[in-house]
DNA sequence: TTTCTTGCCGAAACCGGTTTCGGACCCGAG
DNA sequence: CTCGGGTCCGAAACCGGTTTCGGCAAGAAA
């Protein structure tokens, strides 16, 4: 039996016409009741609810798209070309922005692209065959063409960071400058007063936001910056290496290096093992991201963590929230990342006084 | 509520009536001109074609939906709890993907899940809005729940990977077994004889391809497979470091072993480290899947690696194959997996004929 | 010339929903 | 008893496409 009715069902659906003619009811007002219009009495409201529950009604998403312009699906690109895509950043914060998208029975459509210009163009596409009714813009850019583009279409977008002009912009974002600062902080109640800094690169606002974090932090603590000690634009390991080698060949090096991003710091891992100084011992480090490969290294890297999935969900709440018509300017939240204390930041046998003494001597 | 509604206040698009009035034609004409139909003079469909383009027209993707019944759109649901899709073979798979969906412009909609059951229920949400309109179903099993909707709701759907009944799937799928044969001839080629299998889960068809593969190798060397040296069910490093301490303490422990993930391979390093055997030296290593941490290792891993991104575009297109009708029968293909030879599999001062004598002494 | 095709297009139904509009019915006030 | 005003629902238009059906005109066959 069971398998007979499925068979039935499978080959046609259920339709707001068979539920309004079990209902003996117009379908436009099936469909009023379901959609909580006023002009419906509740006892009618109710019927119509269970009946449409026990026949397993379920609207056709683009059958309702056509007239109220919403297909109920987010949109969102992904560009190959950005290294960060490859970490498991990527499943998690799929995940979050499914998970928050299911919950209002929306959905996710994805679509990738290489390069910026290719990726505004497969926005173009998605938003002409009005597949998404708005974005989700990951790695928020100081001048952002997906951005413009949305602004001329008037296609809503929510950005995953912050931009530089973000009048109209709703957006979320991780408080980056903050964890920097508190890196710095942190290094300098450790008795560090060298710190370093390795920053990523100032196309995306977030490497902005670090550089004021890391200068707020090293302001607080009574401790000057030295551009010896300052790179940016670091991206992979490989960059970080370079960068590293670079200020440990400093003529008075840094004793603490904060790092804006976990790759980064893993290959200032390298350059400090090629050189003979050591993280943990000779060289504190403290970085920002949380990649798994933090935990795995030697020594397991202190860093602040982003949780990637709780981003996802709220981007994709906040989207929806934007799409339904609230105004950007109260669609902008900053959250913290969180501090994963390890053992690169903490020198078994650092004593200031010491450096106090060298730089004096110096 | 409508006024301040985001998506209303969008510019208005260039609909196929715009069109039609444009042309002084009927919308049908219009549709079918643009759809090919045959009763259409090629004068009159090259003006419309023509006009379409200059104005910019693009068929709104959900109102065809309504009529032909396809939003073409590829189902994708990402299992969250597969630690495989943690790696970087989600992004490549999606590109892949979404490249092959773009080229005949259909999207790819994505959800995510926890559990098969999970899974299942969200393929049943697709479904019933009509939001896809077949899946793509990576890591195939032996039996597969998946598999069992889409039947029974008669969805198109493609497997990536095979399964048990397979009498009416499409799919695709790299020939692990394949490999696994190779390596194993590998590894006799350079003078092995005790030749140990590392597998993964049953519960995946891969599994059981890849254990026929490695028999068929030791067959054809004609080697015999020590059930001592073999493993299986091992998804993670922790898992494969478990397996590779029980086989390597074997009372003779083998010279070789094949490993169906690279994953196990990398808890393979770590057993043998921990009983001061090393790999590329004591012991010969050749795995399967190519993942970057695999070329980071020490020794570097030699394994087949796998195209992910060509799987993707390639299940993408025989995807929508299917979607049109195309019979399953006809819609399967099987690929090679890629050698990547690097130094785990050659032993710096191995001789075979020592092993031989030791066998002989025992 | 008549009739039968054939090519080509217009008209209208249709898909599954949403939304507007108007009217029947009931109730209380005048 | 009548009239005004809510409540609540039916009917129909509408959204932007696709598909069916039928008819007109031109050319071919009789």
């Amino acid at each position: 039996m069971q398998s007979r009715d499925a068979s039935r069902t499978a080959a046609r659906r259920v339709t707001i016409n068979d539920l309004a003619d079990a209902l003996g009811l117009a379908k436009g007002t099936v469909s009023r009741a379901l959609n909580g219009y006023p002009d419906i009495s509740d006892a009618t409201r109710a019927r119509v609810t269970r009946t449409a529950e026990r026949m397993g009604y379920r609207p056709l998403a683009q059958a309702q798209a056509i007239r109220t312009g919403r297909v109920r699906s987010l949109g969102l690109i992904l560009n190959t070309g950005n290294a960060d895509l490859h970490r498991p950043f990527l499943t998690d914060f799929l995940d979050g922005i499914s998970r928050a998208a299911s919950e209002e029975t929306w959905t996710l459509t994805v679509a990738t692209a290489t390069g910026v210009e290719d990726e505004v163009a497969s926005m173009a596409r998605l938003i002409e065959e009005g597949k998404a009714d708005g974005f989700i813009l990951p790695r928020a850019m100081w001048e952002d063409p997906r951005v413009a583009l949305c602004r001329a279409r008037k296609v809503p977008f929510i950005l995953y960071g912050r931009t530089g002009d973000a009048d109209d912009c709703a957006w979320f974002d991780i408080s980056g400058e903050e964890a920097m600062r508190k890196a710095v902080l942190r290094l300098a109640q450790f008795g560090h007063r060298r710190i370093g800094f390795i920053n990523g690169a100032r196309t995306y606002t977030y490497a902005h936001l670090r550089h004021d974090g890391f200068l707020a932090g090293m302001d607080e603590a009574g401790l000057v910056a030295d551009p010896a000690w300052m790179r940016e634009g670091v991206l992979d390991i490989a960059a970080g290496e370079a960068a590293g080698r670079e200020i440990l060949a400093a003529d008075v090096p840094p004793t603490a290096v904060v790092c804006a991003l976990d790759l980064a710091a893993l290959g200032l891992y390298r350059a400090a093992h090629l050189i003979g100084r050591r993280v943990g011992r000779d060289l504190a480090v403290i970085s920002y991201d949380g990649i798994p490969e933090a935990a795995m290294a030697e020594p397991p890297l202190t860093t602040f963590a982003v949780d990637n999935r709780a981003a996802g969900e709220r981007l994709a709440q906040l989207l929806i929230a934007r799409v339904r018509g609230t105004e950007p300017a109260h669609l902008r939240e900053l959250a913290p990342a969180r501090l994963i204390a390890r053992a690169s930041d903490i020198l078994e046998d650092f004593d200031p006084d010491a450096e106090v003494r060298a730089k004096t001597n110096a």
